[in-house]
DNA sequence: GCCCAGGAGCCCG
DNA sequence: CGGGCTCATGGG
């Protein structure tokens, strides 16, 4: 049996479809209107703003986040060029809400350098581990967050491997404790179809998982995979 | 007050 | 190359 498999089988029952990764609608540009969830295609502009999310969310809350790219889009500044353009005191104060602002200010100015070199759409012909490495030497991206760029942005078939993956199958002793990223994303990678519609909904739902069950220590207590 | 959140870089042994 | 430190806001 596929334990991989059979988790994916049971958080979707208990679950159900999560629509990962929210993205604020083409007509609330410049509004106050909430990212919303489950946009199937993307235009440019939105697949920048999944990166800039990818980034604001490093070890921060979501609803932080999404206070961070209300400020941007008020701002206009889900734009490269304009990212590239204002002072870095101004976007860091305009993202302060997602905390590590300076770092994070930092962070988004060398994606859009990266980007403004290697656009959006020549990063989506590239050879996936290509693309993965060229994200990687983006000073602010790391394995997580390049991943989620991949698979949420740019819909690519790889898995990500957040803090609370890693934890879930500690517990459940799928892999031993000290187990790199590689190899839990391996886990999954080898024992699902490389589909990114089912890596986007499964990483989601570990997440869901997570926060009713390893958000607190001990972790894992009373968690129903046990079974 | 304390712990935690959809991490990453850097430094040091 | 692994472990500890730093970065920081906002909610429970």
């Amino acid at each position: 049996m596929n334990k991989i498999q059979q988790i994916y089988d049971y958080l979707m029952k208990e679950y159900g479809h999560q629509g990962w990764w929210p993205v604020t609608p083409l007509c609330c540009r410049g509004g106050k209107t909430l990212p919303i969830y489950g946009v199937a295609i993307k235009s440019d502009k939105q697949k920048f703003e999944i990166i800039i999310g990818a980034i604001l969310t490093q070890n921060t809350a979501w609803k932080n986040v999404e206070k961070a790219i209300i400020e941007l889009n008020k701002k206009d500044l889900i734009d490269i060029n304009k990212i590239l353009k204002i002072k870095h005191n101004e976007l860091a104060e305009t993202i302060k809400s997602s905390g590590y602002y300076n770092q994070k200010a930092k962070s988004l100015k060398s994606v859009a350098e990266f980007l403004k070199k290697t656009p959006i759409a020549k990063l989506e012909k590239m050879e996936l581990s290509k693309a993965r490495h060229a994200l990687l030497d983006v000073k602010g991206i790391g394995n997580e967050t390049a991943d989620s760029i991949l698979l949420y942005a740019l819909n690519k078939p790889i898995f990500v491997v957040d803090a609370y993956t890693k934890r879930i199958v500690t517990e459940l002793k799928l892999v031993k404790k000290d187990a790199t990223y590689h190899e839990i994303q391996e886990l999954f990678m080898s024992n699902l179809q490389a589909d990114p519609k089912i890596f986007n909904e499964y990483h989601a739902l570990l997440v869901e998982h997570a926060k009713r069950f390893y958000s607190r220590k001990p972790y894992g207590v009373n968690c129903p995979l046990e079974n």
